[in-house]
DNA sequence: GCCAACGTTGGC
DNA sequence: GCCAACGTTGGC
């Protein structure tokens, strides 16, 4: 899962309640599609930096609320404000993150462009721009290879 | 700031 | 349903 630390970046979770988040404002019909049917409660997801100087995935986070409709395409005063989706047919769905684990490094976007393992994975496809795009179990180890955790559970 | 790649819109 | 124009994403 993407997102852009300008916006809204880990240390902006740590500081939740509960670091939990709602995943709102996703406006794009293909990772709608994986918010509102693939993705299932207590999935794991990497959280991960982009549009920044260093692109990276940064922490793991895990699925406390399957997808259900965003609310924020309801409110006018909302950036994601959509008046094409309406209460009765909801065209967009967010669920909600609760922060996991921070990674001890950063797994940049270069190490994993460098990794021949990790050819087929989707966030280093030419023109990618899904902001929610699905990792294999296969990918996920591999990237977890690449780096030890470090847990702050008890921070 | 540039620009490639892609998604969306809307006229026809 | 096609497709040109436009807007957005996101790495660099």
């Amino acid at each position: 899962m993407k997102t852009e630390p300008d916006t809204y970046s880990l240390d902006d979770l740590l500081q939740e309640k509960n670091r939990t988040t709602a995943w709102e404002g996703v406006r794009n019909y293909q990772a709608r599609n994986f918010l509102k049917n693939e993705i299932q409660l207590g999935d794991e997801a990497f959280f991960y930096h982009s549009s920044c100087a260093i692109p990276a995935i940064v922490a793991i986070v895990e699925v406390v609320r399957p997808g259900y409709p965003d609310p924020s395409a309801f409110d006018k005063h909302s950036p994601y404000f959509d008046p094409k989706s309406d209460r009765q047919k909801p065209r967009w769905f967010r669920v909600d993150v609760q922060f996991k684990e921070k990674l001890a490094e950063p797994i940049t976007l270069a190490q994993i462009k460098k990794n021949p393992a990790l050819n087929d994975f989707i966030l280093t496809r030419p023109g990618n721009r899904l902001s929610v795009l699905p990792v294999s179990v296969h990918q996920w180890q591999i990237i977890l290879k690449m780096n030890k955790l470090k847990t702050h559970k008890d921070r």
